[in-house]
DNA sequence: CCCAATGTAC
């Protein structure tokens, strides 16, 4: 049978990817005039999709003369593996009002599984209603998928009241049901399933991880990583090395970023495109640029992922310079940017004050790329024309903007406006702010020190007072250091250390020093009403300095110090850090809540500007 | 002949 035959050979052009093979087989049925078989075309339909050949497939599925419920389960599909799920939506109404074809399961198999990609709930509950009033409502399958949409809908208990009406349950449900426990960071919950997995296979193992991960449990997604190792499970997927990856990232952590680097070379996945892109990243997120570069220029492929990554990197670490110049890169390389791309880039020309560029490669984006600018893009505007003093020239793009700034843009605007001393502009975004009813506390000291400059007293006591009222942080500021094997973690105020004595002798050695060069502590950041030497006292005390202090008395002389703070550096403690890389004539460098900064020789990578 | 599970940059 001639027809079997070319179903064969379809198929094996599917498993091979063999885009030459599979057109060449299309140009032979076109010949034979075969094509008129929808199962011969139908697959063919599937193979290009396979080979990522979506234009081919488009045209294929265009001219078909006639489609069956496989034709379409077969293209929607295509667009769910090219990773277009709007698509998949927007493109199944015509399965109804040219074909006049009901979806079959198939296809509401393909269906549930683009809502769970878009995140779309409500149209997600729509084809689950539609699904359980038709022919269909008993299948298994697309009961898994449904399992699966609501999980990465967030919604792990309608995942499970899906999960409990399946009669067979198959790997699928149980990976999915197991993601979306641990996405929520529901850990009991998630690990109680995954003791009742019949197949703890990597897909379970990698769905548990990857979900603790995602919902910012690092720690106790290594801890499951190492005893999955231990279990002998052998990792024939790279998948799951993307998220420790990126877990090491999250948590800062560069001695084990290092080590998992390791182990992805040992398993020979170093090669592969996202997990390089995620080493670029996790080097870049642990403030070690040199070795973000290093794996960046070992890649012989790179996407726009890897270019964004790298890019941003050296945005947020103060080199502008290189960022734009690697943009420049990309582009004589032939690779298009994105949106993100742009986020990175604008930021960087922020950081220096670039305010053509900047504004240029703002409208770069949309001009040349067509791109929508998002708040996100806005903001980092915003902040290039605030910090460079522009701020009528900000204030216009405000009015312009389809989105209404928020907290930290307001109070970077107000920062620039202190800056540059212009006391009017201050008062109107200083207005603004206040009425969006501000969490963060050091926003009330900013509008407070702003009412006051300006002699509106009644304004700026209203502003202290709200402070005071205000829950005074409910985290707690606490940093870590690492170097070597070891890392520790200080809270602000904390006076149980071991090497206490130790760190306070030096960090009041360090103190005289800088007074000598005049430096005078600025107490407005402390919150507390208290008097002016339990506000320098505090100051003192904070987690940042106690950590550098330990880093200086245990590190190797002349390395990095590098620390990771959970809230924001505090004015006074970016002054005290400045003073102490010079004191020292070492380099510092710090993580905070928002972004990085390298202290050396007495400067700031961030310009003084965060 | 077609469907389901794990991933990287803001």
């Amino acid at each position: 049978m001639p027809i079997l035959h070319y179903l064969h050979q379809l198929q094996n052009c599917a498993k091979h990817r063999s885009i030459v093979s599979t057109k060449q087989l299309h140009a032979h049925f076109i010949k034979l005039g075969v094509t008129q078989f929808l199962a011969l075309s139908n697959t063919l339909l599937n193979v290009y999709g396979k080979c990522s050949l979506l234009q081919d497939a488009l045209q294929l599925f265009d001219e078909m003369p006639q489609r069956d419920h496989v034709s379409w389960a077969t293209f929607l599909t295509t667009q769910n593996q090219a990773n277009l799920p709007d698509k998949t939506l927007s493109i199944f109404p015509a399965m109804f009002s040219i074909d006049r074809l009901l979806p079959d399961d198939f296809v509401f198999a393909s269906l549930v599984k683009a809502c769970g990609s878009l995140g779309a709930i409500k149209q997600g509950k729509q084809v689950h209603g539609n699904f359980l009033v038709s022919p269909y409502f008993d299948d298994d399958v697309v009961k898994s998928s449904l399992v699966d949409m609501y999980a990465k809908c967030g919604l792990p208990d309608d995942s499970r009241l899906v999960f409990d009406s399946i009669k067979l349950k198959n790997m699928a449900s149980w990976t999915a049901i197991i993601y979306g426990y641990a996405r929520k960071g529901r850990k009991e919950e998630a690990l109680e399933l995954f003791v009742r997995v019949p197949l703890k296979n990597l897909f379970a193992w990698t769905a548990l991880i990857s979900g603790l991960i995602q919902s910012g449990n690092g720690v106790d997604a290594f801890g499951l990583f190492v005893k999955m190792r231990r279990q002998g499970i052998s990792i024939i997927d790279p998948l799951v090395l993307s998220s420790i990856v990126g877990a090491s990232a999250n948590l800062a952590m560069l001695e084990l970023g290092k080590q998992v680097h390791g182990l992805v070379i040992q398993l020979g996945y170093e090669s592969c495109v996202f997990i390089s892109n995620a080493l670029v990243d996790m080097y870049a997120k642990c403030s070690d640029m040199s070795a973000a570069r290093g794996v960046f220029s070992r890649m012989s492929r790179r996407d726009v992922v890897s270019w964004t990554s790298i890019i941003v990197g050296a945005a947020q670490h103060g080199q502008a310079e290189e960022a734009l110049s690697l943009y420049d890169n990309m582009i004589l390389n032939g690779v298009e940017p994105n949106e993100v791309t742009f986020v990175g880039l604008i930021y960087a020309c922020s950081h220096v004050g670039l305010v053509n560029r900047g504004r240029e490669l703002f409208k770069s984006m949309v001009e040349d790329y067509g791109i929508h600018p998002s708040l996100q893009h806005y903001t980092c505007l915003l902040d290039l024309l605030g910090r460079s003093g522009h701020l009528e020239e900000a204030e216009s793009v405000i009015n312009l903007m389809p989105f209404k700034p928020d907290e930290p843009t307001w109070a970077a605007l107000l920062s620039a406006c202190k800056q540059y001393r212009n006391a009017k502009m201050a008062i109107k975004f200083a207005d603004h702010l206040f009425s969006l009813k501000p969490e963060e506390p050091s926003t009330y000291i900013l509008l407070s020190n702003t009412y006051a400059s300006s002699g509106l007293w009644e304004h700026a006591s209203k502003a202290r007072h709200l402070l005071e009222s205000l829950e005074v942080r409910k985290e707690p500021g606490y940093s870590y250091i690492y170097f070597g094997k070891e890392n520790q973690m200080f809270y602000a105020g904390e006076t149980s250390h071991p090497m206490k004595d130790e760190i306070f002798g030096l960090l009041n050695e360090l103190d005289v020093e800088m007074r000598r060069r005049g430096y005078v502590p600025d107490t407005s950041y402390i919150l507390h009403n208290t008097d002016h030497q339990e506000k320098e006292r505090q100051l003192f005390w904070h987690s940042e300095r106690l950590a550098v202090a330990y880093g200086l008395l245990k590190s190797v002389p002349g390395t990095v110090i590098r620390i990771v703070k959970n809230l924001r550096v505090c004015g006074d403690c970016h002054t005290v850090l400045k003073l102490i890389s010079d004191i020292v004539q070492r380099e510092i460098v710090v993580r905070d809540a928002k972004r990085y900064h390298h202290f050396k020789g007495g400067k700031c990578s961030c310009n003084d500007f965060w």
